[in-house]
DNA sequence: GGGTTTTGGTTGAATACCCAATCAACTTTG
DNA sequence: CAAAGTTGATTGGGTATTCAACCAAAACCC
């Protein structure tokens, strides 16, 4: 048996079943039968449920880049145009699963309120990554912004779209909130374009 | 005892407990003690759990209008100025609790992902709701907003931004995100605003 | 190389608690 | 007297977690 494929299995499963069931919903047992592990293999990797979770939650971090912002940047070089290229990734993992899932962290967010400091702290940090992710892509749209654009700002907003989008969708059933919370950030987005073109001296070609 | 008067205590901790604490983690037993009623009361009332939980929604949305809408109303006659008096009402809820609390109903809908569709129901039509009234008022706005504006998806945006502001606050545990998401919506709003009025014919005034 | 110990991992029955829900008896109200 | 509401012990099942025993393979030693 391959080191720590146990250990993977089980992060995996637990990984799923949070995000489709949430944290109280999984049952230990559920996670031990569709991993096949007993449960001292469980406690011998994780000291308990809260620990597991965290450990989900750092695996996340660690894959934020590969899994999310890479498939955006090699979608398009340009830089705005992957901030739509990420939230065109999350429409379709949304509608694959008929508008049931959502996103992981988004979820364990609003489950666990308060009460796990340490839990909130890593969905933070999580959240405080995608955003610099984003932030990055919006500094190299350069003059296309507004120079006075607080990009940090601008990449939040991003994020607060993309889930209060996904809540409304999931509430719905439909990926019609979803794709208009996105045509007004789109409309959004070519305004600060449109600003940024109309101060921008016009070194050639200028408009149209 | 006043009629209803225990089935009204039990909705009101259960209101509570499950804003505080979320659905799952909120035991039955716990509504009881701080409800001071005994089981078979809770159960002569309503069937079950969930039972329970659907009355809290059903409640939420009959105290919309006169809980959330009607104090924004009141704070201002300006219609796009009572979008953002809504907002505020709910960052004075959001930040009196230190960041813990958030839209009991948003927390229901990540919690309760699928496998309770008649909670969904509920949840959306609270969405539904919301967005009905927030979308009122940006009728009220007439050409203040540019004439091909979908109002309704508008409202539905704001309702967006609100969520995940309050999401990202709370991951924070500051109120810093959801200021500048709302800050966002406000040059959304700005820069729509602008555009109407260089469309609209200038029958006085004009400019400045 | 043969034997022994150590290490890293696995087992699964057992534990003690907590959960939502029931119901027959009881009390209060009209 | 009936209807509405309340009681609380009880049920049955689920919960996360523990732990002593077990196992396989590597490491060590003579």
């Amino acid at each position: 048996m391959a080191p720590g494929e146990t250990r993977e299995r089980i992060l995996e499963v637990a990984r799923r079943l949070f995000h489709e069931q949430g944290y109280h919903a999984t049952g230990v047992s559920t996670i031990l039968r569709e991993a096949d592990v007993r449960s001292g293999s469980l406690y011998y990797f994780f000291e308990n449920k809260e620990e597991l979770l965290k450990a989900t939650l750092r695996w996340y971090l660690e894959h934020l880049g590969p899994i999310v912002l890479a498939p955006a940047e090699q979608a398009t070089d340009d830089p705005i145009g992957r901030v739509f290229a990420l939230l065109d990734w999350y429409r379709t993992g949304l509608g694959r699963a008929g508008c049931t899932l959502g996103c992981p962290i988004g979820n364990l967010a609003l489950e666990l309120g308060d009460g796990h400091p340490e839990v909130r702290a890593l969905i933070h940090e999580n959240f405080q990554n995608w955003a610099a992710g984003v932030e990055r892509w919006l500094q190299d749209a350069g003059d296309r912004l507004p120079p006075w654009t607080d990009r940090a700002a601008l990449a939040r907003f991003v994020l607060t779209v993309m889930e209060g989008g996904i809540m409304q969708s999931r509430a719905a059933g439909s990926l019609a909130p979803f794709d208009d919370s996105v045509r007004q950030l789109r409309a959004y987005f070519d305004a600060l374009e449109r600003a940024a073109a109309s101060q921008r001296p016009r070194t050639e070609g200028g408009s149209a």
